[in-house]
DNA sequence: GCCTTATGTTCAC
DNA sequence: TGAACCTAAGGCT
């Protein structure tokens, strides 16, 4: 369930876990194997996240640079952990905790040059306190493509994804049709400060949650907190706001979900 | 069991 | 624009 959120979940994860004290790195699979070699047995300074890039530090000038992709999953166990099942990556293990790596479609080992080459193509991330909102704004402000494809843009914000996406357009009322230069100043605002927000509580929830109390209509579904949303995997189905038929469209290859009354 | 789909990115044409 | 990557879950039979 890759979007920002879990990426940044994992990296507290990791730090708490790893950080500070020697891990084996090895790859059962054997795809990662020789790069490995690099860092297994060193200390595990930190883990941290930028946008869905995911970096264990080393006590050398490298680091583990992770990205999921659509399929990637960490599995985290207690040790002694149990044998590899499956296709697994890289495995890490610390003194308590270790960690199995699967199906990412990045595992590589750089050094802190790479890392900085990787931080400056990337845009602010709602979940980096440093983050700077008016970098984006910079690019949405004189864009002539959509808001909607200009927030799956890593180069523009870091970290949003299809749910997300979705979801803040929906909360803000924006189109997603919408050209980016349309928009207002108070308009990106709003909209980056709902991401900020939104993708915290996905970090602590651990799992995207964006449905707000007033517009909890009585659903029993609803009151039982289960994680949902409002458009994202809806089409054909009413708003839960105003009923209108939630549509879907194809927008650069992903599935854009959005309800054209209350995005208008 | 088989088929579809997926919260993503890169590369080839 | 489309394929490839590569894994898991859910719906269907």
């Amino acid at each position: 369930m890759p979007e920002g959120h879990t990426v940044h979940r994992l990296a507290a994860i990791h730090e708490e876990r790893f950080a500070g004290r020697p891990v084996r790195v090895s790859s059962p699979q054997g795809r990662f194997a020789q790069e490995a070699r690099l860092v297994d047995g060193r200390v595990l300074e930190r883990a941290d996240a930028y946008g869905k890039h995911l970096l264990h530090f080393y006590d050398v000038d490298l680091a583990v640079h992770v990205h999921l992709g659509i399929y990637g999953v960490f599995e985290e166990e207690k040790t002694p952990m149990d044998p590899p099942r499956g296709q697994v990556r890289m495995r890490m293990v610390g003194a308590e905790f270790g960690t199995d790596l699967r199906g990412p479609t990045r595992c590589e080992v750089v050094d802190h040059a790479a890392v900085d080459r990787l931080r400056a193509r990337l845009g602010p991330d709602p979940l980096r306190a440093e983050a700077d909102p008016e970098r984006a704004w910079r690019r949405i402000a004189r864009s002539r493509a959509p808001i909607g494809g200009l927030l799956m843009d890593q180069s523009v914000v870091a970290g949003v994804g299809n749910v997300y996406r979705a979801e803040v357009l929906f909360r803000q009322g924006i189109d997603p049709m919408r050209p980016g230069r349309s928009l207002s100043a108070a308009e990106w605002d709003a909209l980056w400060a709902d991401l900020v927000s939104l993708m915290a509580v996905g970090v602590t929830a651990g799992g995207i949650v964006v449905v707000r109390d007033e517009h909890d209509h009585g659903d029993p579904a609803y009151a039982k907190g289960k994680p949902r949303t409002y458009v994202y995997r809806r089409a054909g189905s009413p708003c839960r706001v105003c009923g209108t038929t939630v549509l879907r469209t194809e927008m650069q290859g992903r599935n854009l979900f959005w309800c054209p009354h209350c995005q208008s």
